[in-house]
DNA sequence: AGCTAATCTGACGTTGACGTAAAGATGAGC
DNA sequence: GCTCATCTTTACGTCAACGTCAGATTAGCT
């Protein structure tokens, strides 16, 4: 089952022209075909670029943050392309523990987020408690 | 103590540029001054510029949206005013009952963000468990 | 093979959120 | 009253993240 521009696009709820500027900006990767050919993508692309405009709108990432976060995915791609081809137990250990450090810069990117984001919820609804006190008392 | 606008500035870590903009555009309000003298602000000033620097941070607002946040503020100020001045219980009832809505909004914003942002985290600690998982399996 | 919708590759346009430069005015301190 | 850092307005510049348009090409269908 392959997918073509126009459908992935709807199903990630972006248009064909972002998916083409992201490949252009190396966030998406460049699917070989030759020039002038259509673009082919599968439900796993499909998935990925979800992921990207989770980051983007989420956490407010640039398309340049994002491509760093992504080359780090890439690797992660790679690795375990690696993982399934080695017999090595010595490669393979070292393999995951490449992957982990990427994903907890990611955690830690979202968890600063998230503290900061309930600080604000702790101010706002301390606020709202004072209004509803007063409200109480005048009644 | 008052204060002009590069004081101001650089303790709401923004730039005077910022500041004239945010005046234009109506997100802060255009100091009462004869044209061409210096801008005036206080304390309070600063405060309110750094919780519109954070709201558009953390959230990712645009100004347009934050300035429709702001109008909701803005009616919160002059409903304070109002409300330091008047002795009719009645109105001073009708004015919190106005104020708490704007609160809300707010409120309902952000833990829509915070809960996006949790599940997000809930899938990136669950990756991370499934990587150590096999890791330990293979040491 | 022929038709049509979708896609391709440039290339230029747009919008938001400021940056920056110029030329003159202001105001706190001496 | 003079000085000099800071501010004023005006106006053009910039950068990211796409939008839009044109003209040619491709691919699925009959």
């Amino acid at each position: 089952m392959t997918l073509r521009i126009g459908e992935i696009a709807e199903r990630s709820d972006v248009t064909p022209r972002t998916i083409r500027y992201y490949e252009e900006l190396g966030l998406l990767p460049r699917s070989e075909r030759e020039q002038g050919k259509h673009r082919v993508y599968t439900e796993a692309d499909v998935e990925r670029l979800c992921e990207l405009t989770r980051l983007r709108d989420l956490l407010g990432l640039s398309l340049d943050e994002l491509r760093s976060m992504i080359t780090a995915e890439d690797g992660r791609a790679d690795i375990r392309r690696r993982f399934n081809e080695t017999d090595s137990r010595e490669e393979q250990l070292a393999l995951l523990d490449e992957t982990l450090p990427h994903i907890e810069t990611q955690l830690a990117l979202v968890r600063r987020r998230l503290s900061a984001l309930q600080e604000l919820e702790t101010e706002l609804a301390e606020r709202r408690k004072r209004v509803q006190r007063r409200r109480r008392d005048l009644a």
